[in-house]
DNA sequence: CTGAAAGCGCTTACAG
DNA sequence: CTGAAAGCGCTTACAG
């Protein structure tokens, strides 16, 4: 993909001489005052400073670039004013909204988000925690990739609070903040019967280190039998291999060629509605003969023929929940509350593709 | 999009004393050594302690669950190890992918990437350059969203690296790394010509923030003539008044209904394609007998239809090369030398879209 | 309203 | 191979 071209130019750059960050001290000597007042000025009790004091002080922090170094600051001060966010994959639309609400909820209060991405691997996700850990984070919300580990329980212990996104951890109780997955699989159940559906094949990635995937599939095959459903289900890697889901599907839709119109599939999140789509695409299966829906919403999910049918998880109030939620148990008066449960529901977009013939 | 359901479970937490962390000194203590050696032991430098020593410290941190205060220890040391990077548009996925690329190349050189959203706001930027210069980060890799800001120059005067992401700043030099837009607007223009269009709209956001937009704009007006093409250029912002978008597009292609085979749209970036394609779709134009290609590779560009022609950044490697020049510039012997443009060649992925009735 | 002093948790010469 | 001591840049009682 890459031929590299390397051009050279001119620096133009106004200041050439690095200065070295100016420190309290420097600033102090320079306004002639001592390191407290300016400490004092620059954290939020101005007001108890002489008019005057603050006329100099302001003076020489801006003549010499000054900024308070948070470092030092956190050290002192016990507070890093960082949360930390420990996402499976940062390449899920998913999770990327859930970043952006999460990140305004830290900035309206004050905080900075230091985002870790796991790409669902187990040690990245125990070297980010780790790493969050030693920078002393105020607080973590995760998207766990697998198992609680020795990191997990290390950052607990030692009193940071812990939000879990979307998937919980098997004997580890933690607030969660999250989809209802089964009312989610309900509500997708109701509409594809309302549109006469009755042949059904849920399509999920890999249950194992996702709870989430794991509460959709067991609701689904649960109601199956409660509502006298026909169905199967269907867990496969989303890798390179799409022919093993091609067949899949070809054989979920094989039996009774004529009849497709009873027959749907359910994609259990977004990456799998991507994977479905361009199956069915490629195997030019009419969307609406057979039935398709997915849960998330997509950019896109309007824009394929009939448009496709989607669940969508409110992702931004998500973030921001998660964020609030931290909040409340850094109040000490809610350390030791019992866990807490979030959930949202999802909202139906019912376009073309859950309309048969 | 959101009824609320608290539910409320009993907490298993294993260890609900919340220890606060061991310090240095405790672990010491515990082993019977002075700080110095615990210090060395998590400093890389295990080899000049005694194998004796070593069994104890190991012994002691792990008892005590300590791990170094990595806010204390860039205090002292002089290094915080984080890269900040600040990006305009955190939902757009040129941004995500950029950012997995330099998240991984940061890993494997021991650092972490802290990363900001400005959400193309000139004082969100401003802000989190601020807060990253606070952290005392030892470089930033942006993608900027306006002028230089004061708080750029003070990042760079005291000595922090900068790399540049796709956008140029006015009158700062510095290094960038980029797709090679020029050559991208001629493999777009080369490529349609030789589908046979002769007659083009392109269609961007506003220019005026941002450097890349306004460098393809122009070689697009400039090679209009040099190829003697017909041509027309759109600028606008693609919020919610899609009907500018609709109309616009109509005006284009209305003059000569019959001829529309020679027409195309060639898109600035991921979120016109995206825009401009929902805007056909709306208007039931058959992509191909009008061309359309976009700037950008996108997940669902070969589900629509005839699928849509595209040219490809290198992303990933955009954020790998970012990282890597950051790292260049951090060492001393290179801190001075001219600014660098590296510079991508795009990747043409042709569809159905540019292949005409 | 203002400041001197102690200390946050670490690293790094320096000395042995 | 090991440690005492100074100091990184700040905040926070404490005293005036």
């Amino acid at each position: 993909m890459g031929t590299v071209s390397f051009n050279v130019g001119n620096c133009m750059c106004a200041d050439t001489t690095s200065t070295t960050q100016a420190t309290i001290l420097q600033v102090a000597q320079d306004a002639g005052v001592s390191k407290t007042s300016v400490s004092r000025y620059f954290s939020g009790e101005r007001y108890r400073l002489s008019p005057g004091m603050q006329q100099r002080i302001k003076a020489s922090a801006t003549r010499l670039g000054y900024r308070p170094n948070q470092m030092a600051r956190s050290l002192k001060g016990g507070r890093s004013r960082l949360i930390g966010m420990v996402v499976a994959d940062i390449r899920n639309p998913f999770s990327i909204d859930v970043m952006h609400g999460a990140e305004q909820a830290c900035r309206e209060q004050g905080l900075s988000l230091v985002v870790c991405n796991t790409d669902n691997d187990p040690n990245q996700e125990r070297d980010h925690l780790a790493l969050l850990a030693s920078y002393r984070v105020e607080g973590v919300i995760i998207n766990a990739a697998g198992q609680p580990s020795q990191e997990l329980s290390a950052l607990a212990n030692q009193g940071t609070p812990l939000i879990l996104l979307d998937r919980t951890l098997s004997d580890y109780d933690a607030d969660i903040v999250a989809l209802d997955n089964r009312q989610a699989i309900d509500a997708a159940l109701d509409h594809l019967q309302d549109q006469g559906y009755r042949d059904l094949l849920y399509v999920s990635e890999p249950t194992s280190q996702a709870s989430s995937r794991q509460a959709r599939l067991e609701r689904f095959q649960q109601q199956l039998k409660a509502r006298n459903l026909l169905g199967k289900w269907l867990c496969l890697p989303l890798g390179q291999e799409a022919h093993h889901l091609d067949e899949a599907i070809a054989a979920f839709l094989a039996p009774e060629a004529d009849t497709h119109a009873t027959k749907a599939l359910l994609c259990g999140n977004g990456n799998v509605t991507l994977a479905v789509t361009r199956s069915l695409v490629r195997q030019q299966v009419r969307l609406g003969d057979v039935g398709l829906m997915g849960i998330d919403e997509l950019p896109w999910a309007d824009l394929i023929d009939p448009g496709i049918t989607t669940l969508a998880q409110p992702t931004d109030i998500i973030g921001r929940t998660a964020i609030h939620s931290l909040l409340q148990r850094l109040q000490a008066r809610d350390r030791d509350s019992p866990p807490r449960q979030i959930l949202y529901q999802a909202r139906l977009h019912a376009r073309g593709s859950t309309r048969p013939g």
